[in-house]
DNA sequence: CAGCGCCGATTACATATGTAGACATAGATT
DNA sequence: AATCTATGTCTACATATGTAATCGGCGCTG
């Protein structure tokens, strides 16, 4: 069956860190986050600790520390995330889905030009 | 300031039904919800409850019972739910998420047509 | 009029989540 | 060795969420 892991909002702001770079310390995961978060450490060390409950990291000792690192890759992550909002919204459909950002927050000129180029590109079928 | 309105996902489905169609009772929306979900009378009447307190719905009397049709309407949800995915896991940008889906074999012909077309139609700028 | 049934309102309760302090213990410091 | 200190572990606690039972009152029914 579908163990499908659950990553909340703020774990996965720790998974993020993670997936930039790993394996990384406690502290180092605390440093990288302070950047965006006002956490105090022993939140950090929650999250981390049910990041590893969940199965979604893993920690290697090293000396009186730990190393950590992901275990469920952000592939994986983003993959699952964006095709549930696709279901739910979308209907499963990713044209309704470009079209509804082409109306709202206006694609840029960047991004048209890019999927220009992936439209081509998947011509090659 | 944003007073971003928390949808939940069961109280997301409560909310398809009166997007759907409204203004409803709890009894229709009950008969709705049926069809996907087992859910007891009682845990509509809660959903209907939390959403009313989150000011996503509203409640009209009539008699001894209510009308609810729906504040919050699906265009702003989606648009929240779906720039929210974008920022998070696409750094805002739309490219980079059609080229995930493309890899993940979720774009149909019928997708690629559609988005062939919308990006014709905004070629008219 | 006494009861029954239909509704919304109230209460319940386990698990999840956000956030963090307190505690224990192995090294480092004096 | 007695402390200080850094780190992980345990405990805490409010709010959110999933899911539902129960209570209380109004109108129908015999």
């Amino acid at each position: 069956m579908k163990t499908t892991i659950r990553i909340s909002e703020s774990e996965a702001k720790v998974m993020e860190v993670l997936w930039e770079e790993h394996p990384l310390a406690a502290e180092q995961i605390v440093e990288k986050l302070a950047v965006n978060e006002s956490w105090a450490v022993s939140t950090v060390k929650t999250l981390l600790n049910r990041l590893l409950k969940k199965g979604a990291i893993s920690a290697e000792p090293d000396g009186r520390r730990y190393h950590y690192r992901p275990l469920l890759s952000r592939r994986a992550y983003v993959a699952r995330e964006s095709s549930s909002l696709l279901d739910r919204l979308f209907d499963g459909k990713v044209a309704p889905l470009v079209s509804h950002f082409a109306e709202h927050r206006k694609l840029g000129k960047r991004d048209l030009a890019e999927l220009r180029r992936l439209l081509e590109e998947m011509d090659h079928d």
